[in-house]
DNA sequence: TTGCGTTTTTTGTGATCACTCATTACAAGA
DNA sequence: TCTTGTAATGAGTGATCACAAAAAACGCAA
């Protein structure tokens, strides 16, 4: 029986002290399987299109293939990867038209969020904001993991700002079906002299002067802004 | 082995209700689950709050767990159940604020899809939401569930019309974690005197007249009516 | 070489078993 | 009586097996 395979793998140990330990949250291994498919695509290492099945992926896991099963289904069920027909998944290509829907619902949604948020904004979470801008113009060639990871922050922090978490998954979720595109618009801005993100500090003066339209009309023009520079590459 | 209790279980021929629903594919036991546990979800069988097992939901099914799992993993990823740091899963409860949320974003997406769709609809189309109207008022009282399917047809005619599928299903997710309040809505309608649904008019007037922005307002509206006499309830 | 029918392999689905963790019940000690 | 350690039960997770359908490989004839 090759059962124990699973001491072995993924399940870091962690030390758990006595006290003040406030997270524990045992990983189980669809998790896993799940956050490291979210990575692989997140990166781009997936061409669209291509199929994958569960055994190929449990065997290259080092798993069985129950875990691999739940982490695709759930992909799926987030609108990630489709399922064809076959029953089998796959990354769906990006059609402009695809394209186009997800900016569409992103600019309502991430409007909504942003103005719902923006009279929340504490000033800590607002110092949080700059430090990430700052941070993406100081790296502006070059990292483009980094860089996409602090554009991410800078924009959920303001819509977690927003108690509203259900719709913060919701977006969270279109960002990752337009994963591989955010990948496409970094290598497309450092193509570019250094970018100057001006949607941002619009959102910042506007968070400043608490007018929550204003901070709106900046995120849903940022997210316009890269709409752009993404079809013109599409 | 009981085995093959597959061919004596769930497979009920649906007449298919109402509507071409063209269902051909043939259908796997966890989607089976899945449907069969969204009605129940829909039709306020299930009691907010209550966490419900995997076992004891396959053994009242007649079948293994593994389908069971699936559909459980489904409902969690649509944000219908959620899942509880005991890994059982649970119908969430409704308060004020969740509810809130989720009237929030439907009027962002739905009122997205109303605009879009309004300049797309085809006449047949707008015949189909009149004869819905047309049946919701004829039977004003009582068939609470006939009443919600037809507002439902309504509603999805003209979002399916805008040609944003993926915007489309995100709004049935919002319409199935709405789902038991839903029910309550229309018993509450059932019980004030023959309700007339002024928006759904103005909608389809809109539509006629080809103004997508009316349309947007019409079905805005609707959704807060809906949402002000739910709110009461609660 | 090409086209088609057959065989073999692959792959998803579902059942069953084993394991671990969580909760509960219970009993022993303070 | 209250607390606490231990056993028992319950429940989710993952591995493995079995089966059917789809896909691929193969062989043979035109």
């Amino acid at each position: 029986m090759a059962v124990s395979s699973r001491e072995t793998q993924l399940l870091s140990e962690e030390p758990n002290s006595m006290f003040d330990v406030p997270k524990i949250s045992r990983s189980t291994l669809n998790e896993e399987v799940y956050e490291q498919l979210k990575q692989a695509l997140m990166s781009g290492k997936i061409t669209p299109g291509s199929t994958m099945t569960i055994r190929s992926l449990a065997s290259s896991f080092g798993i069985s293939v129950m875990p691999v099963r739940e982490a695709l289904r759930r992909l799926v069920a987030e609108h990630v990867l489709i399922l064809l027909p076959n029953r089998s998944v796959a990354l769906p290509v990006f059609t402009r038209q695809r394209f186009n829907e997800i900016t569409n619902i992103r600019t309502s949604l991430e409007g909504l969020a942003a103005e719902a948020g923006a009279s929340e904004v504490t000033p800590e979470m607002l110092e949080h904001m700059n430090e990430m801008t700052r941070l993406m113009e100081s790296r502006g060639i070059g990292n483009h993991t980094e860089t996409l990871a602090w554009n991410r922050e800078f924009h959920f922090t303001l819509y977690r700002a927003s108690n509203m978490p259900m719709l913060v998954k919701m977006i969270e979720s279109l960002w990752l079906q337009a994963g591989p595109l955010l990948h496409l618009q970094q290598r497309v801005f450092a193509e570019k002299k250094t970018p100057i993100y001006v949607r941002h500090h619009q959102a910042l003066r506007a968070i400043k002067d608490n007018k929550p339209t204003h901070v709106r009309n900046a995120i849903v023009g940022d997210i316009e802004d890269a709409a752009k520079i993404i079809s013109a590459a599409l």
